[in-house]
DNA sequence: ATTAGGG
DNA sequence: CCCTAAT
């Protein structure tokens, strides 16, 4: 959808412009000439920002099932194809938006990373953190190229992130 | 509309 | 979660 939308008013047949240099003019002040087409198409909807008084979502902590989605979605689509992980992982998840998953992905990188004693929540289960790192490091090398226009690939194994090693 | 990162 | 510069 476009998102800039114009409303054109009624163009003007005589009076194109109203010049104030009018020695007739009665005008207390003096006028610059203005083109009134210039004024006929005005943008509305500026842009729907969020102010200060829009409230923000309230607070939606992710099950472990919302996880392990994330990280399975990951491992095959990686990290910069979130549309595609909320399409392929949460399409019926109206409060999950595709910047929401990346978000979540962020903060389970860092939990991975930190001791469990400073994690908060519902505890993640360790293979699921596991296997967070080690898609991640994949990832991070198989940094996808061009994101030509692909119809959700159709999983090529030999790209998929390795098991964790552990002899 | 999405991507990508900082706030 | 939000905000938003770049695509």
């Amino acid at each position: 959808m476009g998102n800039n939308e114009f409303v054109s008013t009624p163009q003007t047949p005589v009076n194109k412009v109203i010049d104030g240099a009018d020695p007739d003019s009665k005008a207390l002040v003096p006028m610059t000439p203005v083109n009134v087409d210039a004024l006929a198409v005005v943008p509305v909807n500026p842009k729907p920002k969020r102010n200060e008084l829009s409230q923000r979502r309230t607070r939606r902590p992710f099950s472990v099932a919302e996880v392990e989605a994330l990280v399975a979605a990951v491992e095959e689509l990686g990290t910069g194809r979130w549309r595609d992980v909320k399409l392929g992982a949460f399409e019926n998840a109206d409060h999950r938006t595709y910047v929401d998953l990346k978000d979540k992905w962020k903060t389970l990188v860092h939990t991975a990373s930190i001791a469990p004693q400073q994690r908060r929540g519902e505890p993640v289960p360790q293979e699921l953190l596991d296997r967070v790192l080690s898609a991640h490091s994949y990832w991070s090398m198989h940094q996808s190229k061009q994101h030509g226009k692909h119809p959700v690939e159709p999983i090529k194994p030999v790209d998929r992130p390795d098991e964790i090693v552990r002899a």
